[in-house]
DNA sequence: GTCTATACACCGATAGAC
DNA sequence: GTCTATCGGTGTATAGAC
């Protein structure tokens, strides 16, 4: 990848994150990026919607490779999930409040109005809830009770970050993170 | 509440589930309520914000208003919570899976631009984690895991209609929904 | 690849008649 | 309370020189 498209992709994934995708105008991702109008056309020439599914194949490849690398870290994963919402907690806090997921900032706003970003988001989403449940069966859970609990995973992740937000308190999170794990701790005793 | 400020009222509500917050113009609201802008301007002289914090007080209490009807119409809490997880998933899928909550919505979206927004969701989520909290205190949970449970409620609630939005299926927010229930099951038996 | 200039639509909000 | 008309600003995207 170029750096100058590298320094656009940056500069849209850090203002979708903290205005949205329709908070985000063209003209500030190019003045972000320190570039032009016609640098960020000649990279995007599908224009805002080709730019942003960049960004969100890029975020649900690097939160994949996150959320491995933690467990990956950690004795077991019941640790490493509980380090997760920890770390979630701490990040939220030390960045004002900013939204720290682009992918599902942008599938809530846009995802009955554009199609591309939907389809870029499901599949960010789907390489999630395959890698947890990979993982939660790893651990020794069922097959089919890993796989809702993956999903009760992203949402409960997804959900922590909108509250914590909204109250510009981690704790919600971090409750609701205690609760998730305390569920997950009761399905490893089978 | 007079009858033009309803018809502002509900057709901002409706707009800014399909189209967020940004992606709403106050052209569509005028539309949709086949009003003009002066009238709209006459009941929310506050403008966008002001508008939108109307529709999030009215959802936060039509919500909460729900959810406990709901559980009161039900044998058990827990039954209550099974049956909203499913009208939830008939009501994305017969919706053309549109949010289902613009509380969650304009937070996700303005939390961080819009103080006067993110404290009227604020609100109204707070209204919701305190119902949940008594409810599940009174269906036997300890106090402290009953408010933990009822934040990972409403962040499985969130997070399950983001999910299933985006995969325009309502199977991940049952089977986050299922994952939900096993573990407020497992805090009955305690 | 990068730049400037610009086309053209739409934005939120206001003014002032009725 | 409701209406029309309009202000000043910004939106995405394109054109075409270098």
């Amino acid at each position: 990848m170029k750096p100058s498209e590298n320094k656009i992709l940056a500069a849209a994934h850090d203002l979708f994150r903290e205005y949205g995708y329709n908070g985000t105008s063209m003209k500030r991702v190019v003045e972000a990026s320190a570039l032009t109008t016609g640098s960020v056309y000649h990279f995007y020439p599908g224009g805002k919607v080709e730019l942003a599914a960049a960004v969100i194949v890029e975020a649900g490849g690097a939160y994949q490779k996150l959320f491995e690398q933690v467990l990956d870290g950690c004795p077991t994963v019941l640790v490493g999930l509980e380090t997760l919402f920890q770390q979630g907690g701490v990040m939220l806090a030390s960045t004002d409040y900013i939204d720290p997921c682009p992918i599902g900032g942008i599938a809530r706003e846009v995802a009955n109005v554009e199609p591309k970003l939907r389809e870029a988001c499901d599949l960010a989403f789907n390489g999630w809830i395959d890698s947890g449940t990979r993982r939660f069966i790893a651990a020794g859970l069922e097959a089919t009770v890993a796989r809702d609990m993956a999903m009760l995973f992203i949402t409960t992740i997804e959900g922590g970050f909108l509250l914590a937000r909204t109250a510009r308190d981690p704790e919600p999170l971090l409750a609701a993170g205690r609760a998730f794990c305390a569920a997950f701790r009761s399905q490893l005793r089978r």
